[in-house]
DNA sequence: TTTGTTTATGTTAGCGCTAACATTATGAAT
DNA sequence: ATTCATAATGTTAGCGCTAACATAAACAAA
C-alpha cells in the first residue's frame, strides 16, 4: 500500500487472455466497483445527480474521490454524440486583435464548460480548409471561423457541418447574404472604410488616402480600403489607396509615408486612414520627423485602437474594435445553440431563434491626430 | 440522385429495431461497403497504405472521395489509445508574449499533425487546476503548461500524467530542480532580473529601481524583481522594487513614475528596469513630459521587446524574449516525444533522450534609453 | 508434393462510455 | 389485496474505430 490512490485496476481480474488491456486509467467501472453499483449509476450520477438516491450518491462521491476518477471525454463524446469542444480557426493568433478575440472566446466558453480547439490558418485559405477538415474530425459542438471567404472545399465542409446541425459562426466580418444558418459576429468592413473617409473629410481635410496592409491575404483590410475609396469618390474627392510594404508594420508605415510625402507638393494638408494602428504609428513617426504635426498638417486615423494608440504621440485617433467583446459575443451565441446536457432542451439540436447576427460596431475614437 | 455525395447510410439496412442510430456521418463502414472490402482494410489503408494491395487501394481511394469520408477522431483515439491533441494552458492569450508563443506552438504542432486544445487560466492557479483536469479528459498526447508553480492538486494531476507516459512541458520558466521528466523550455527569471541590474549598472547609473507588475499572480515578474534586487544588493547598491498599479500598463507606468519622481531630490540620474515594456513606455512618457531624457537623466530598460519598443521614443532598450521561438521549441520537443504512428518507434512511449531542457536566453537589446 | 514464408484481407473483441429499454423496489390510491 | 404511478437501479447494445489474432492466397524453397 505505498500509494493509496490509483490502486484500482480496470477490468477487474484482467483475465488471462484479455486481448486488449486498458490504458491504465481509472475508469467508470473502477468507481462503480468501489461504490458497489453499476457503471450506469455512476454515469447517471455524474450527468444528473438528482436521479440517484442520496445514499448511493454518497457512496459514489466517496468512490470518485478515492479513485481519483477523471472521465474519458473521448468515450463520452463518442457514446453520446455530444462534444464539449468548440473548434476555432483564426488567421493568426499573435495579432493582438485575434489574440483578444481568442481570449474573450475562451473565457466565454469556459463558463459553459466548453473547450477550445484552436488552429491558425496563417491567412491561407488552403490551410484553413485543412484545419477545418482536421477539427471536424472531433465532431465539435460548434465551428468558429474568421471571415466570410473560404476555399470552395471548405465551403462544402461548412455546408455539411451546418446540415448536420452544427452551429457555425463567421466572425470579424459581416455577410448580409450569408445563409440564415451561419452566425455572423462582426461588422461590415466596407462601411468601416467609408466611416474612415467621412471622418477625415468632416475633420476638414480636403484630400485623404488609405494606406492598405501589405499582407495580400488580409482581404478585410483591402475591403476597408475599397469602402474608403468609394466614399471618397462619392464625395467627389480622389480615391487613392496605397499599399504598404510587408514586414514590421511600424517600419512599413514609416516607409510608405516617406514615399508618399516625396510625391507631394508642400504644404501638405491631408487625411490618412490606415489598415491598422501600427501603420499609422509608423507614419506618425515619419511625419513627426519631418515636422509635420497632427491635426494641422495631417489627420491620421488608425484602425483597431490597440492599447498603445491612446498613448502614441498625444493620442492616435482610431477606429476601435473590441476584439475581446467580439469573442465573448461568439461564445454567448454558442451558449444558446450548444444547449448542453440540460435534459429540457432535448430533441432538436441547434435551436436558433434566428438572431444569429451580432453587429459589433466599430467605435470612432478621436484623439490628437 | 439529387446529391451524389453522402447518399450513404450507415449500418446498411438500419434494421427495424436498431436501438441506437448513428449521428448521420459517413463512417468507415460506408467507405468499406462502397469499396467492397471490410472496415479494417480501409482503416489499414488510411493508417499505412503500403499494407494494402494496389488494386484495393484504388477502390478505396475512389470510395473515400465518393463518400466524402472524414474520420471520427474520437473513435479513433479511443480505440487506439493515441490522441493527436496537445493541451496547452497559458495564463492569458491576449498578452502578446503568450499570443506569440501560442502562434509558434500552433505552427510547430501543425506540421506534425497535432492539434492544440487551448485554455487560459487567467493567472489563477485554481483555474489552472480546473483546466488541467478538463483537458486531461481527452487523454492528450502531451500537456504544455506555463510556469513552474501549480496548485497542489494540479501537481498530483501532472505527476499522474507523467506516470502514465504523457509528455509534460513547463514553458516560460526554468526550474533546475524539476523532475527529469518534465520538459523545461524557458529561462531563469531570477537571472534575467540580475541581468537587468547589471546592465543598468554597467551603463553608469549609480542607482536603479525595479518597477514590478501590479498583477499579483504574475510571479515571474516578481521573481525578476527579486533577482534584480539581489544583484543590486550584491553590488552594494540599494535594492528598491516598486509595484505599479493594476490596469492599463502604460498608464500604470506613467503613474508609478510620477510617484517615484516626487520622492526624488533632483537632479535625477537613475536606472529603471521594468516588468514589461508597457510599463517602461508609460514611464518614458511621464519622464519625457518632465524634460527628463534618456539615457542622460534616466536609463529605462523594458522587458519583452514588444514590436513597438524599437520605435518608442527613438528606441526603448529591452530584454528580448522570442515568444514565438519559445513555442516552436516546445513543439519540436514534443515532435520527438509524441512519435506518431510511425511503426518503427513502437514499444516504449515517450522516448526522451534526456534533453528535455531548452534554455531560451533573453537577448539584451540596447537602444536609445 | 510438402512445407514454409510472405502478402493481403478478414474476424473478433473491445476502447470507456451512454441511450434506450427493462426491471425491481417503494409508496399511494382504489 | 390489487392496481397504478413513481423512483431507483440494472441490462443490453452499440457509438466508430483499431489491436491482435486468424485466415486465405500466392509464391518460393525443399
Amino acid at each position: 500500500m505505498t500509494n493509496p490512490i490509483s490502486t484500482s485496476i480496470s477490468s477487474e481480474s484482467l483475465g488471462p487472455s484479455s486481448r486488449r488491456k486498458g490504458h491504465g486509467r481509472v475508469t467508470l467501472k473502477d468507481v462503480a466497483n468501489h461504490a458497489g453499483v453499476t457503471t450506469m449509476t455512476v454515469s447517471r450520477f455524474l450527468r444528473s445527480p438528482a436521479l440517484v438516491a442520496q445514499s448511493t450518491a454518497q457512496k459514489i462521491t466517496e468512490a470518485l474521490s478515492h479513485t481519483g476518477y477523471s472521465p474519458n471525454l473521448q468515450a463520452g463524446s463518442l457514446a453520446s454524440g455530444r462534444s464539449p469542444i468548440v473548434a476555432v480557426i483564426v488567421p493568426n493568433m499573435s495579432h493582438s486583435i485575434f489574440a483578444d478575440t481568442l481570449h474573450g472566446l475562451g473565457q466565454g466558453l469556459q463558463t459553459a464548460g466548453l473547450q477550445m480547439l484552436v488552429a491558425s490558418s496563417d491567412y491561407s485559405l488552403d490551410q484553413e480548409e485543412q484545419q477545418i477538415r482536421a477539427v471536424l474530425g472531433w465532431a465539435p459542438a460548434a465551428l468558429v471561423l474568421t471571415g466570410r471567404h473560404h476555399h470552395p472545399g471548405a465551403c462544402d465542409l461548412i455546408q455539411q457541418a451546418i446540415a448536420s446541425g452544427m452551429p457555425v459562426i463567421e466572425m470579424w466580418d459581416w455577410n448580409p447574404q450569408a445563409t440564415d444558418e451561419i452566425g455572423q459576429v462582426g461588422f461590415d468592413h466596407h462601411e468601416a472604410g467609408a466611416l474612415m473617409a467621412h471622418t477625415l473629410l468632416s475633420r476638414g481635410y480636403r484630400d485623404a488616402v488609405f494606406i492598405d496592409s501589405g499582407v495580400r491575404e488580409d482581404y478585410r483590410a483591402h475591403v476597408r480600403g475599397q469602402g474608403f475609396a468609394q466614399a471618397m469618390q462619392e464625395a467627389g474627392r480622389s480615391a487613392r489607396v496605397i499599399t504598404a510594404p510587408v514586414g514590421d508594420p511600424v517600419q512599413a508605415g514609416r516607409e510608405v509615408f516617406a514615399q508618399w510625402l516625396a510625391e507631394q507638393t508642400l504644404p501638405v494638408h491631408c487625411g490618412m486612414a490606415f489598415a491598422n494602428d501600427m501603420l499609422a504609428m509608423g507614419a506618425w513617426l515619419a511625419a513627426d520627423a519631418q515636422g509635420l504635426r497632427c491635426p494641422d498638417a495631417l489627420g491620421l486615423l488608425g484602425f483597431g485602437d490597440f492599447p498603445i494608440a491612446r498613448h502614441w504621440g498625444g493620442g492616435l485617433s482610431s477606429l476601435q474594435i473590441d476584439g475581446e467583446r467580439l469573442g465573448r459575443e461568439c461564445a454567448q451565441m454558442l451558449h444558446m445553440q450548444c444547449a448542453l446536457p440540460s435534459a429540457s432542451t432535448a430533441g432538436q439540436r441547434g435551436v436558433m431563434p434566428h438572431n444569429l447576427r451580432r453587429q459589433i460596431a466599430p467605435q470612432l475614437v478621436l484623439r490628437a491626430t
